[in-house]
This record gives C-alpha cells, structure tokens and sequence, in this order.
DNA sequence: CTATACTCTACTAAGTCAATAGAGATTTGT
DNA sequence: ACAAATCTCTATTGACTTAGTAGAGTATAG
C-alpha cells in the first residue's frame, strides 16, 4: 500500500514551495540540500508537477519555481494520484482508474466491497488536505519563531 | 496505493476457504477455476499463507487447503501485511515495518503526520474486517438460496 | 556575453511482479 | 505394494517499474 519515494518527494517539494509561496521562485538546488532529494532526480519530479499545472517555472540566473495556484487549492489527492496513480487499494474500486478484475463477480465481490471502504477513508483525507493546510502543521509542529527558508519538514 | 494481485489472489482463496470452513479441504484446483487464478502461482500463495499460518493442508489424493482457525479470526490486515508488507502509505508511520524515511526532521514532518491519519484510517477498516465478515457479505450479496460451492466471489 | 538555472531526451542498474517449470514427497484407495 | 492425485520445494524467466544518472540544449539577469 506504499506510495513510491518519487511521490513523497513531490509532496516535500510542494511543501517547501508552499511555505515560499509570498515570496520569490525557489531553485532546485536549495529544494535539492534542504529536502535530502538528489537533484537531477528532483528536476523530473518538478516537471511532471508542472504538467500537472500545480507548479510553474522560471528559468535562468534568477530562475526557479513557485505554486501555480494558492496553496489552498491544491490538495495531495490531486498530486499522489497524478504521480502514482490510483489511490484505491484495487483498480476495481477506482474511480478515475478503474480497470476491471479478473473476479467472476464485480457486482457481487465482497472483497470489492471492503476496499470501496478503504478507498473512502483514503480519499476523503487526502482531498481535504491541501498544501496549505500542510503549511499551518508545520508552523504547529514547529512553531512561529522560526525564519520561513529555515523550516525543517 | 494499490495492493499487488498476488493480495487480492490470497484474499480470493481465502473467501472460499471461509465459504468451506465446515465442510472438507478445498483443493487449490478448485480454487484456482473458480476464481480465474493461475494454479502454479496460487500454490505459491498458499503456501505463503500457510507460512503464516491461517490455512493448513493436507497432501495427496483426498488432499486440499483449509483454514487453520475459524474465519472470524482472520483479519485482512493480518493477511495483507504478510503478503504486502506494510498498510501505512510511507514507511515512517508503518508501526510494524517502521523505516527511518530521508526528511530532515521525522518529528516535525507534517508530510508524516497526514499520512499517519491515512495509516490509522485504513488500519481500523482492515483490522476489523475478518473473513467471516467477508463471508457475511458474500451471503448478503448474492442471496442465500446458492449452493455454497458455487459461490461467486 | 557569461554564468546560472531550468528543459528535454535518453539511458541504466537493481529490484519487483506475475507467473512458469520440474522434480520430489505424501496420502488414499485398490 | 502400487498408482494416481495432490501438495511442496527450489529455480528461473520475461516484462515492467523504480530511482536514479548523464549530456546537450535553452532561456534569462546582470
């Protein structure tokens, strides 16, 4: 049930460009030392969320990137599910990649039945958590006082 | 987020060992027509599940698969686990596979403290879920007129 | 015009997944 | 004792995915 570590780096990265949303563009680089993410491999992961439309670039001397759009309105649902795919447990219960199961049954599989459960649970957390909610728990978990390009998620 | 066909394969089997806990051993055979599973690959499950101890066989001619202990003492999450490894959606909310994951600072992770909430929220449907439970909805399904070798799962 | 930073395409080593294969061991019925 | 059915153990394989790495190219500020 694990997400990949190429999506759980695109959400750190969202992250620190969230905390930075106010101000300038913020380089690869910095994203790269401050996140622990090799950096070529970062640079992939940025241009699949730009394709997305969640991030957007600048390029050159003072180059980097920024949230396309406030932070509030981009949720990990949207992000996890554009980076790994599915985030029901069977495709069979997958409403945007729903593929069919070799079952004899769909309609009448109990197995389909508990993982629409799962699915729920899953998605009605990861829709209602956005970047920006994300951002308000790190100044919680870590509190106020700190200088926004020092924060340690 | 998806689990691996060779979960849903052990999940499948399962359910019909539930479905015969009363009678005799199921043959893996059966098991394999019935549910449209590869019988060379759900040999290895089962054997996996028996490794884990929530089927037990018996060989030869009048030989087969039945489960060890009674089906309202499996859960999925138990059989999930041993086949998939861990539920949690990163590795540093997992409680049973725990790995320390790259971020600067775990404690102050917020990234981590969604997916905790995500962990919890699968975990409490998986643990309570039992095998008879599936059993149950199986009946609830498909009515209770079928014969139970019949069962579509 | 140059240094800096993003961009595009390709490649790769290692690992995982979903089987498949063959030979062996056990049990029941005759 | 023997045959047939069934589980068991070990190995292998082809396709695919993952987590990077590499190189050459393009845009921009100063």
């Amino acid at each position: 049930m694990k997400i990949s570590v190429r999506g759980e780096y695109a959400l750190r990265a969202l992250l620190v460009l969230g905390l930075n949303y106010d101000r300038d563009v913020v380089r690869i680089q910095t994203i790269s030392e401050q996140q622990n993410i090799p950096k070529r491999f970062l640079e992939q992961i940025l241009t699949d969320l730009k394709s997305l439309g969640v991030v957007e670039s600048r390029r050159g001397v003072a180059g980097g990137y920024r949230l396309a759009r406030p932070p509030e309105f981009v949720t990990l649902a949207a992000v996890i599910r554009h980076i790994e795919g599915p985030l029901a447990p069977v495709s069979c219960v997958s409403e945007r990649f729903y593929e069919k199961c070799s079952c004899p049954d769909e309609s009448k599989c109990a197995i389909r039945s508990v993982m629409k459960e799962v699915r729920e649970a899953i998605v009605k957390i990861l829709e209602n958590v956005t970047v920006a909610q994300m951002c308000e728990r790190v100044k919680l978990l870590q509190g106020e006082h700190t200088n926004p390009l020092d924060y340690v998620i």
